[in-house]
DNA sequence: ATCAATCATCGTAATATTGCGATATAACAA
DNA sequence: TTGTTATATCGCAATATTACGATGATTGAT
């Protein structure tokens, strides 16, 4: 079917799931890396830093701006983005706390 | 084309990405959540859990265990899976280390 | 040997994702 | 106004993912 029967999962599940989804592709990670690494962007120059199509770019940035990873800002012909520094802060605690559950209580039993 | 261009990014980009498309479904999430909780389990409890068909859970089971996230031992009749805890460990490293990326040294242009 | 139980695999339908050419839109410049 | 630059959106083709019924394989019990 390709559709997740996301009403049978908690809220919990379903925000790990949509998180995870960001960074399941190569591109948006290197996206993100890349915000992170120089501080302020524009478009343009993620497209030059990364091998892909300009629309392709375009469509990885909607994903992550629609998630609030990511924010950006018109500035003249350009558009300036950035990371959502306090979204970003809520997503790792989710993802941490999903990471961190605790291996030393659990037997190994395979 | 649905075709991610994997050959234009870093090994550690891939890698995260890959990772990543494992917990970028909720009853996977379920699934690893599940394992932790209880330790040890057989593919019965996850059907019973999870409200999801028997092949649909052995399918999401496969692909957690090709990702090297979870083992499973034949068990009499039924087989047992738990978390793989050192690749789990090491999958963590990986992760954390992205999601720790520093916040402090960017300025907020947006 | 036969049967029941448990899990894996096959095949298929429905939907999602990825990538990009073509085109639209918006802002600035001359 | 016309042109230029930068980004977004549309539309499509190719591939991937999700879900599950049907069926196969394996083990243990009788």
């Amino acid at each position: 079917m390709g559709l997740a029967k996301t009403e049978i999962f908690s809220d919990n599940q379903n925000a790990i799931a949509k998180f995870a989804k960001a960074f399941a592709h190569p591109a948006r990670v290197s996206i993100l890396q890349h915000l992170f690494k120089i501080d302020s962007c524009v478009c343009g120059d993620l497209v030059n830093e990364i091998g892909l199509a300009q629309p392709t770019i375009s469509q990885h940035l909607k994903e992550l701006k629609h998630l609030g990873l990511i924010k950006g800002s018109v500035e003249g012909t350009s558009v300036c983005y950035c990371i959502d520094k306090e979204n970003w802060t809520e997503m790792k605690k989710l993802m941490t706390n999903f990471l961190d559950q605790d291996l030393s209580n659990s037997a190994d039993c395979c």
